[in-house]
RNA sequence: GCCUCGUUCGUCUAGGGGUUAGGACGCAUCCCUUUCACGGAUGAAACACGGGUUCGAUUCCCGUACGGGGUACCA
């Protein structure tokens, strides 16, 4: 049974290449028919940001990712924060020292900072560990005093030379390290919270998970975990290790940061993030007016790519799809452009109604009276036209609203003199109209142009710009028959008295 | 610095010892349409560099360069 667990930190919102860890971690779960579990990462106190927990479950709502365990979806192998396991972890850090695998330390933060100004790649380890302040360099009465004093002391994990630790990462294939150039990490703090590391592990295989999908910058550390499961004799249930290659910034170097939103002004979250303090406030890709599927489709193609050419994939078309193995091993670049693309193929490919309800919330925020099929009208006239949802509203207003202003250049081309009477009688004729389908419309207006010996050049723009004021969008004869008889011939007569 | 991962059009990528190196986004031109878009067609645009191995390397190996990540009592 394959079990994976997407597993962020709450300190903030979920950027987007956490999301696509979430996806990849989902899609494999599905694929393989397993489970998907929500961890919540939370031993940094001081990180720690209200509100955050509820914006990744939010956030996992809206891309579709649901858990099938996790903090809020229940399950049998809670607690889900590790906050709430704090007790476990004492425990386990203690077995490990009991088997000789780890021991307490007491150098300070400052003595550290100072070894590791004054020693050239200063590591604490073998090599140094025994000209420090912990329980292997101490004799054992100082190490009971200490402790028995309540001197702050953390809990190493004990890394024995010479050792060469082998990882099998589904992505990358072999990396070896070696033991001498790892550190003895800490694995629980002064504070008796665990660190990353020691909490990664004992939830890992509490939780029997058996695949860990997550961020390249774990890479390195995968090492210390490897030692982690062998110190406690869980080796051979040990999940196996995939790492994700890092989402890059849209321009210049290094990986896309939740900074970049405001620099390139493009959405770096799935939704919004509203904090008391302005300065951390940033834009969503959601209140950017992109729909779901088209942001998990976007972000599915950036570092993976299945067989074949296909481009657009629903959520079963990509779970079916899957596989670790075609995942890309170098970074990608955040390519706004693309995901603009991805949105506006969704929206033309939606169903009319489904877009009606897409676009009534935008039409009630301006407070538009608008019937429901008046709306689906909108989103058959519009959606070939737009590239985020709130286009229908915001470019197509005039669908809505009476013209704000006319194309300049267009009246000052076509808005002759010796045409606004002809127009004039036109809009007489199409006040008489009894038929105001397009088609009819369309019928009329043409005949009148030719009785009149005119191009359809010389009118046809000018019933766009008194419609529209623009010369962009649906056609004519459409606008007007979904606009209805009152509303035209009003537009065509304001427009007139310009 | 040290450890580690990577490198095919501007971007996302396919491919893989012998190919006209394929697709998509973006860009350009044209067609459709007397609007815009959609759609269609066409085009410009790539195997980082140097050594091997080989009859033959973009593909395999080794270096170099460049880029990423890690190097905390953060995750």
């Amino acid at each position: 049974m394959v079990r994976v667990r997407f597993a962020p930190s709450p300190t903030g919102t979920l950027h987007i290449g956490g999301v696509r860890t979430a996806l990849y971690n989902y899609l494999l779960a599905r694929k393989l028919g397993g489970q998907f579990i929500l961890r919540i990462e939370d031993t940094d106190q001081t990180r720690y940001v209200p509100g955050a927990e509820e914006y990744i479950i939010e956030a996992l709502r809206w891309t579709g990712l649901v858990p099938d365990e996790g903090v809020g979806f229940g399950g049998e192998y809670g607690p889900y924060r590790q906050s709430d396991r704090k007790a476990m972890y004492a425990e386990y850090a203690q077995q490990l020292i009991e088997r000789g695998n780890a021991y307490y330390a007491f150098d300070t933060a400052e003595e550290l900072d100072q070894q590791r100004s004054s020693t050239e790649n200063f590591i604490y380890g073998s090599s140094t560990r025994m000209g420090l302040r912990n329980s292997l360099a101490l004799s054992k009465a100082e190490t009971e005093t200490l402790l028995a004093n309540g001197t702050p002391a953390v809990i190493r994990l004990k890394i024995d030379p010479g050792q060469s630790i082998l990882i099998n990462d589904l992505i990358r294939g072999e990396v070896v390290f070696q033991s001498d150039e790892l550190d003895d990490k800490v694995l629980l703090k002064t504070d008796g919270m665990p660190t990353y590391h020691l909490a990664n592990i004992v939830d890992d295989h509490l939780m029997k998970i058996t695949h860990v999908i997550r961020g390249e910058e774990w890479l390195s550390s995968t090492a210390h975990h490897v030692l982690l499961y062998r110190g406690f004799g869980w080796e051979d249930t040990m999940p196996q290790f995939a790492h994700l290659p890092l989402i890059m910034k849209p321009e210049g170097n290094g990986k896309l940061s939740k900074r970049d939103g405001a620099k390139f002004g493009i959405p770096v979250f799935p939704l919004a993030w509203v904090s008391d303090d302005p300065e951390q406030n940033a834009p969503g890709f959601r209140e950017n007016g992109f729909v779901p599927e088209a942001v998990v489709n976007f972000l599915a193609l950036l570092g993976w790519h299945p067989e074949g050419e296909q481009e657009i994939f629903t959520m079963d078309e990509l779970i079916s799809a899957f596989s670790l193995e075609k995942i890309s091993k170098g970074g990608a670049r955040f390519d706004y452009e693309k995901a603009k693309w991805f949105n506006q193929k969704y929206i033309q490919a939606m169903d009319n109604v489904a877009l009606a309800n897409i676009i009534r919330p935008y039409a009630e925020s301006k407070n538009y009276t608008a019937t429901e099929d008046f709306l689906v009208k909108v989103a058959e006239l519009m959606k070939e036209r737009v590239t985020f949802v709130q286009d229908f509203t915001e470019t197509g207003y005039y669908l809505f609203e009476k013209v704000r202003i006319y194309d300049a250049d267009t009246v000052a081309k076509k808005w002759k003199p010796e045409v606004k009477p002809v127009f004039s009688e036109l809009t007489s004729v199409i006040e008489q109209c009894s038929d105001f389908s397009a088609a009819a419309l369309e019928e009329t207006v043409k005949t009148f142009i030719h009785d009149k010996a005119l191009k359809p050049g010389d009118i046809l723009p000018l019933l766009r710009i008194a419609l529209a004021g623009t010369m962009k969008g649906p056609a004519v004869f459409d606008m007007a028959a979904m606009l209805g008889k009152t509303e035209t011939v009003e537009r065509l007569r304001l427009f007139e008295n310009v």
